[in-house]
Order: structure tokens, then sequence, then C-alpha cells
DNA sequence: AATCCACGCAACCGCCGAATT
DNA sequence: AAATTCGGCGGTTGCGTGGAT
């Protein structure tokens, strides 16, 4: 199992890529599918080395990515996510249909840490959980960002993907999305949340507990899927599916993503 | 007007787990 | 069952740009 060699390879192209390199991996990923990295960059007649090519692919070229211009609601769910899952950004990205975890994770470690680290006290903060300095880089690999001292710990679970591509629909979501600036306001406290139900996962041997609240009363009922009213099925759902609501496949789905907007997830 | 500095983003690196042989 | 390969993830780095001095 020794490391694969990858691509440190000499002669291969590096940097930034050129508008024709882009060019002939589209059209050749048009034309093939996505997949078979490795030997991708051959076939397709590009010096690159296949990760390269792949990165550039699902953080740039693919189809449906939404570029900058952060939402407030995407802005907000991130925080949350992030506070329940720690730096699983593919995870997080998974619930922006249209973001990448790159992107997502450079947001954060740009804007959002910062911010946090500022914000003692503004807003977010009555919560004992509220805003872990940004993860002390692991010691341990992927031991995440614990605030310590208390009873959570970020939830692992495998990435869901939201491959997605976005759909147009996702847009008004996110415009919708929070219907009531107010209630954005009070979310924190949670006692104020518009709590629908409330549910104790056990998932890989962590007990959480979440609150489940429409993020917007109305505002177009962003998403549609509010999964798992109280006493619905959907409650019993694992938290990958809860996390992954509304994750369809590559073409799927109009509005299947559950979008922004269709729930909240708080810690109890 | 020129230089310096801070910031944001794209890309790379290294590790890990899953899949395949 | 073990070894190898592949795909994916998170952390980090380096470059380009904009703002401040």
């Amino acid at each position: 199992m020794g490391r694969k060699p990858c691509c440190a390879k000499e002669g291969l192209n590096r940097g930034a890529w050129t508008a024709m390199e882009d060019e002939i991996l589209v059209s050749y990923i048009n034309d093939h599918g996505e997949g078979k990295w490795g030997s991708l960059p051959k076939r397709a007649g590009l010096n690159r080395c296949g990760k390269s090519c792949r990165l550039r692919w699902l953080n740039y070229l693919r189809p449906g990515i939404k570029r900058g211009n952060i939402s407030d609601d995407e802005e907000e769910l991130i925080v949350r996510l992030h506070r329940l899952l720690g730096n699983r950004w593919s995870l997080i990205a998974g619930r922006l249909p249209g973001r990448t975890d790159n992107e997502i994770k450079n947001y954060w470690n740009t804007t959002l840490s910062k911010r946090n680290l500022q914000s003692h006290g503004a807003g977010c903060s009555n919560h004992p959980q509220a805003k872990p300095p940004p993860p002390p880089p692991q010691a341990g690999g992927e031991a995440h960002a614990l605030p310590e001292g208390t009873s959570s710990s970020p939830i692992r679970t495998k990435a869901l993907r939201c491959t997605t591509t976005v759909l147009a629909a996702a847009e008004g979501v996110h415009e919708q999305g929070r219907a009531a600036p107010e209630h954005v306001a009070e979310e924190d406290q949670l006692g104020d949340c518009l709590s629908i139900g409330s549910i104790d996962l056990d998932l890989e041997g962590i007990e959480l507990g979440f609150m489940m609240s429409p993020w917007s009363g109305d505002g177009g009922g962003v998403g549609g899927q509010h999964f798992g009213a109280p006493g619905t099925e959907g409650m019993g759902n694992d938290l990958e599916e809860l996390l992954g609501l509304g994750v369809v496949g590559e073409d799927g789905n109009g509005d299947g993503h559950g979008g922004l907007g269709d729930l909240e997830l708080a810690w109890l």
C-alpha cells in the first residue's frame, strides 16, 4: 500500500489552467464522462496529472458551479453545518448546491473563521457550542474542531457529495430561502427555534440531538422536502440521509434538493 | 506614482479508505 | 487474504489583485 506516485511527475504542466486545457478537458468529459482520472489526461491529450484534472473539473468546469457571491443563506448554513460537522467540507458542500468543497473551505478560511473569531457575542454566541475558533489544524488527522469541554463532537460521516448539476431553481431558493430575516436573527437562540420536531440519532455511536425547523415559513416553499415532520416516517433516517436530504443524482432532480432553507439543524 | 502588504482564490500535496486484481 | 490502484478529502501553499501608505 505504498503511496502511489501520482502526479509528482516531471514534465507535467502545473499551475493555472489555460483556456485551451479547460476546453480539452470539458470536451473530453462531455464525450466520455467523468472517471478514470488516472488515465484521463493521457487519453484526453492533456499534459496534466489526473488529480489536477479532477480538481479542475469539480471545482471549476463542472456545469452548475456557482462562483462567488455566497448568499446570507448559504453563509448561515455553512456556519451551522461547520459547527455541526467540523471541517467536513465536502459534506457541507453537499448541502450547498453548486458550491464546491474547495470554495467553501476557502470561504471559511478567509471570511468566516475571522468573523467568528471576532464575533464572540455578536449574534451567535449565546450557545455553548458557539464558534469554536477555527479548528486548530488537527492534531491527529481528522480530529475536528471541537470546542473543548463540550459534549458534542462533529459528526463523522462519509461525505455525501451533491455532485448535482445545479438546477436553476436553486437560485431562487437562495434568494427566497429566508423569507423572514427576523427569524434568522433569532435563530441561534435555540429556545426560539421554530422547531417542528426533534430527534435523537445514534450514529456510529455518537448520539446526536437535533432540532429541525423550517427555514422559512412560507417563503415560497423552499425546496419542498421537509423531511420528517414530526411523526412522519422520515424521522428515523440516519444522519447521512438527513444531511443528504434531497441529494440527487447528476441529473436529478429538479428541485429535489432539499435546498438551503428547508431545514435548520441546531444543537440541542 | 511607486512600493508594500494583506487578502482571496486556484491549485497542489499527502493521506486515507474503497475498489479491484 | 493480501497487494495494488484509484478516487476523494482536507490542509497548505503560491500567485494575482486590490488597497493602503
